[in-house]
DNA sequence: GTGTATGAAATCGTATACGATCCAGTGTGA
DNA sequence: TCACACTGGATCGTATACGATTTCATACAC
């Protein structure tokens, strides 16, 4: 059966913001996107209340709703949420990471390694987005991994902030990548895993803190 | 101003369900929700979606909404998270919490341990709750703070199951407390608070997973 | 020039209405 | 007795309508 429309609205606006077509402190009027959608307020309305709920737009009364904007205290606390959940979830779904999949991920990762010589952020982020996903994406727990997917959500509001790209970030992170598909493959107790691939996060955090001249995470 | 019709009907559902007057399986008719509160579907509907964005209903096209069912893989993966997002809570709480909210959280901690003589799960419970909220209300990440609480919005579901009391468990439990809060006071590192803290409730969890016979949590 | 009143336009919040869908109970034929 | 079509009631999904609130531009007073 077709979706409903609410269920569209939610569809198509939760892609529109996380996809980049709707930046941070983008107004969404309910009619002009009802009238989009060819569709009544109403359902808009509870797309809105939905895509509030999973922190990517704020909703204030008879104002209505914004994409969220993004400052550095956003990005620090997204980012250091991200690091915790992604961490475990990295962690818990390892045992279930195959060999097909260790070496697509392999794959990836050398094709970022490949990409530093003529530096593309755009793609790298995509790539780097798709590495990981790989090696959390058979957490068993549905909740973590759903936690995971809304933190990327929230991070993906960064991109065309100046949080992304801090030099020599890159290089390292190919690196890091590696330590911790060894770590997998080596069949590593869980919480090495998860130290691993928390870090791996905390590392970028820390360099952007550092250069804001902030303190370091201290998790 | 008085709160939006949808923010009263959100209010009012939300409480009904972590306080367990709507229990796991009900069944939420938008018609008589919004007669009782003296409003129309719409904005009881809005309500539902972020409930069902919380985790606390389930919402099923042309059907309506249930509150959320429990089995052992719910409480599993429900503890599982609340273990991982509370641990970090506390430890990036930890530095802000003064003498004297230590001294009310060993305070209630000693009323918890006199209630092992004279056992009543809900009143320990309740306790239980207070203790820990103390400890990790000062973390400084909202996005953290806000999983805890929606973590503790979800065991509140396991309310009256058979997950909630093991034989032994509470007396464990107040001992941990304790060595908890000792690692606060000593202003020991983040990440041994972390460890202490999602310990405790990791053994709550593999407690009832080794009665089960399953597996314990690999983190 | 600055600040305040005013009114119109934009937008929101919610009631109401009605078609669409689901569900349970009934009847019918094999 | 069983399978299945049918039907009425319950409930959902959404369009429409309209009052309430905010916003912003304009006019006016000082």
């Amino acid at each position: 059966m077709a979706p409903s429309k609410s269920e569209s609205a939610y569809r198509l606006l939760h892609e529109r913001i996380t996809e980049g077509a709707f930046t941070p402190g983008y107004r969404l009027v309910l009619g002009t996107i009802a009238a989009e959608l060819g569709c009544s307020v109403v359902p808009v309305r509870e797309a809105i209340r939905r895509l509030e709920a999973e922190g990517l737009v704020t909703f204030e009364r008879n104002v209505g709703a914004t994409v969220v904007t993004t400052d550095a205290a956003l990005y620090l606390h997204t980012m250091q949420t991200l690091a915790i959940i992604e961490g475990a979830a990295t962690a818990l779904s390892a045992p279930f990471v195959d060999a097909g999949q260790l070496a697509a991920a392999r794959a990836i990762n050398q094709i970022m390694s490949e990409l530093l010589l003529d530096f593309d952020a755009t793609r790298f982020t995509e790539l780097n987005n798709e590495f990981h996903q790989v090696l959390y994406q058979h957490c068993p727990n549905p909740h973590i991994l759903d936690l995971v997917h809304r933190g990327w959500n929230r991070m993906s509001l960064m991109r065309s902030s100046s949080f992304t790209h801090i030099p020599g970030r890159a290089r390292e992170s190919v690196k890091e990548h590696e330590q911790i598909l060894d770590l997998i493959e080596a069949k590593a107790p869980a919480a090495e895993i998860e130290q691993a691939a928390r870090a791996h996060r905390t590392r970028t955090l820390n360099a952007y803190l550092a250069a804001a001249s902030l303190p370091a995470s201290p998790l």
